[in-house]
DNA sequence: TCAAGTTGTCTAGTATCATAGACAACTTGA
DNA sequence: TCAAGTTGTCTATGATACTAGACAACTTGA
């Protein structure tokens, strides 16, 4: 950073980072491309070499890149890159600024928990719980359809509250939870069954990503489980430790 | 941070302070209300109160909440917070992650430079430029719309190749420039024309927030200007150094 | 074979980040 | 008036971030 500069709290390497990713995200770097030597990306940052290397490696280790000794750093992804982070919402992915972006929600009903919902939660198998299904777009495209799960009886009214707010984060708020995490993601694959296939606008057959996950309050206090179906030709995931 | 957690490569004050400034936006912290102590707030976020202080310190110096000593720190931002950085461009505001969101566009047509924006631009009076007119939402709420010229010489079929790419950045990246900055942001007010309150969905004679801009490229070569009209009921400018 | 260009790995120094503790200055309400 | 709770300021310490320079190891193409 240079001394003029006010500190931004985010560190040039993470900026670097960020900037090359958000190059292969919108096609700049194409996949299975050369980057631009680490010099050359030192000197468009106006960064030292060894910041550069940072961000690379943290590029490395999410599977965005590849560097060949002697050669060069190759573009790995091919799809878009979608973080999963051990805090991710999807108003962090989309950031501060504007408001948080909306699940679009399908419908909201009432279900009871499986032995595995039930574990996942801390209830009990047949407890009451509010089922909401959501699509989530990206450009106009669908990228997701998602099912969560809630209790019914520590979020009475879930359902409707959520077809008003029409956010997860202001549901929870509304109960007065001001920050919760994630725990527990899980990512296995499928093939896309007709309801979600609609939903989706995939054709029978295709692949999908399947991502289970949970959502705890700071005590450590699960609130909310989640499905979500990817359409596995659109999205590809990165899952990061931070 | 604690020890066994991987450096994210945001600073633990930013991350306090982006927390409490979407609090702020998403209205959990309403204005004039009193934020938790500052002791509270650092056993919220686990972390010492000191870097609590550095937190509300950047937002205090940007205007969202004023602290009073002995009483406490209270929230003083009324609308959406938009930031206005100096490489402030829409997709890093909304972040990596997802695909970059596009300004919906409306028209894009021929038009030749004033001597306001030739000095702007670097031209000559009369020099052809191309004009893109376009509107931005958030949560399908119309935020602004804005006119973008650009030089026709030096970018010859942008309007086209922006009604295909739906995006500055891409458009920019068609033409070989991989990052620019923004300098000469200019921010004045006004009354809302006919035509902007139709494309804002206002009411004749609400007040418009209006900002002129010019992106230049990393020599300080200037790219494009625009002129952007935000509804003033909506938003909110926190303009920062960085 | 060899030169040029690339990534990999050291050492070292400075600035910032984050924690920890203590106390002052001030406000509020009993 | 006074106790409790708040923000403001100081010192101190260790960890991390960033820069700087040098050189090794390797690939590529002439």
């Amino acid at each position: 950073m240079s001394v003029q500069d006010a500190p931004s709290g985010v560190a040039l390497w993470r900026q670097v980072a960020d900037g090359i990713e958000r190059g292969i995200a919108d096609g700049r770097f194409a996949a299975g491309e050369k980057l631009p030597g680490e010099i050359e990306i030192a000197e468009t940052y106006r960064v030292n070499r060894h910041t550069v290397r940072r961000a690379l490696a943290t590029l490395a280790e999410r599977g965005l890149v590849r560097a060949e000794r002697g050669s060069g750093t190759y573009v790995e992804a091919r799809r878009i890159a979608y973080p999963l982070r051990s805090r991710t919402r999807f108003s962090e992915i989309v950031g501060a600024g504007g408001r948080e972006p909306r699940g679009q929600l399908i419908e909201a009903t009432d279900d009871v928990a499986t032995r595995e919902l039930a574990r996942e939660l801390g209830l009990k198998t047949g407890a009451p719980l509010i089922r909401i299904e959501s699509v989530r777009l990206a450009d106009r495209t669908p990228i997701c359809v998602s099912t969560t799960w809630l209790s019914a009886e520590r979020f009475p009214d879930a359902g409707r509250i959520f077809a008003n707010v029409r956010s997860m984060t202001k549901l929870l708020a509304h109960y007065g939870i001001r920050d919760y995490r994630r725990t527990s993601t899980r990512i296995t694959a499928g093939i896309v069954e007709a309801t979600d296939a609609a939903r989706l606008d995939l054709a029978l057959g295709r692949p999908i990503l399947v991502v289970d996950s949970t959502d705890v309050d700071i005590d450590g206090q699960p609130l909310v489980t989640k499905r979500a179906r990817f359409a596995a030709e659109r999205v590809e995931f990165v899952v990061e430790s931070g």
